[in-house]
DNA sequence: GATAATATTCTACCATTGATAGATATTTAG
DNA sequence: CTAAATATCTATCAATGGTAGAATATTATC
């Protein structure tokens, strides 16, 4: 009884545990409502057991917005695989704006929304693979439309600044990111049509 | 003396005293640094004294939230004079972006960044004379050049999108706003004529 | 198997925060 | 000059992030 309820703690109190908890909490109640005692109620720990762990809950929510966007990358990578480079491009965005839908308040947390104060320069490091990709797929694209792209990394970052922009105003309440995916892949559109005709 | 004090003090222990200093404060050391207390040292007061003018801490920062997206259209207004449809609504974008730079950490607060921890749907509500003005000069230049846009709403949405995304990339140290303003006028540009060839 | 060594977890505490109640000064009115 | 009204402060609360050291459980040694 004793050994099954300490199997069943030693699964929890780890790393991911305290993670997964942490998101759990926040995906109930907001991140602002993530605190440390909470997270070890949720793991059946009192909360000096996370120090452990974590240097403190700054450290924890950045290791959560490291593995927040590895998972964006990932989806991305799945979504980029038809022929069209063209139609690479749009499912990189659109796969960017299902993230956000099926992981709203990871997404809020790896862009310093929801009331948790972190250094922008370490979200950018962790962004920086989503922006390798996205820099790539253009890259293709223009080699196949033979179009004549000066600044690549400026055209990246536009991308990621609509893809971005979008999905903020596809939170609020009155959009939504459906409406915020279709408005997104218009501007993709706009902006190809664009760099074409540079 | 001492009625030289006093008069000192009443200059600050009022609504618009208040938020001067909360905002002082932010500037110095971001929005997770502004609290009751600091904001009562800042008017030479006590922290209860906040709580004669705001019902809590939030009600203090939405007052800003809603001051500075006043300031942003007045701003906006003001920049958009010329006569060429699309060259006003690329000032008017200009002016955005120009906002940002010029009060980073209000902007910030504005749309739920630095760590503050606010409702989506009280900050909309506050953006949306933004969103109106933007709305009539994109009407304007869709009349002008006798594009047919459908949904105007749309794009005034997407053209906020653009603006927003742009300036939050451009918040970020390896941008920059400068960068970020110059993308974003491209995107415009990018945007206006997509809409003319619909 | 008892005991010492080690690792694990908890209790008790600290300073800071947002917020409030009630005491104390200060101004105004009679 | 006193009394009512107003303005302001002191003292306190519960919750938070974080830490030290006590207590417990586990493992190794004899």
């Amino acid at each position: 009884m004793k050994t099954m309820t300490r199997r069943e703690r030693q699964r929890l109190a780890n790393r991911e545990g305290i993670l997964e908890a942490a998101l759990t909490i926040a995906e109930r109640e907001g991140w602002s409502a993530v605190t440390i005692r909470k997270i070890a109620d949720e793991i059946d720990y009192t909360s000096p057991i996370i120090y452990q762990h974590f240097d403190n809950k700054e450290a924890a929510l950045q290791a959560l917005i490291e593995e927040g966007f590895a998972d964006l990358e990932t989806s991305m990578r799945r979504a980029a695989t038809g022929d069209d480079p063209e139609e690479r491009l749009l499912a990189l965005g659109r796969a960017y704006l299902h993230f956000a839908r099926d992981h709203r308040r990871l997404y809020e947390l790896m862009h310093g929304l929801g009331g948790v104060a972190l250094e922008p320069s370490e979200r950018t490091a962790a962004a920086g693979s989503v922006i390798t990709l996205t820099t790539e797929a253009i890259q293709t694209w223009a080699q196949a439309r033979g179009a004549h792209l000066d600044d690549l990394l400026a055209a990246s970052e536009t991308a990621w600044g609509v893809l971005h922009g979008m999905t903020t105003i596809g939170l609020l309440p009155d959009i939504g990111l459906e409406r915020a995916e279709h408005l997104a892949m218009e501007t993709l559109r706009a902006l190809l049509q664009y760099w074409e005709s540079l």
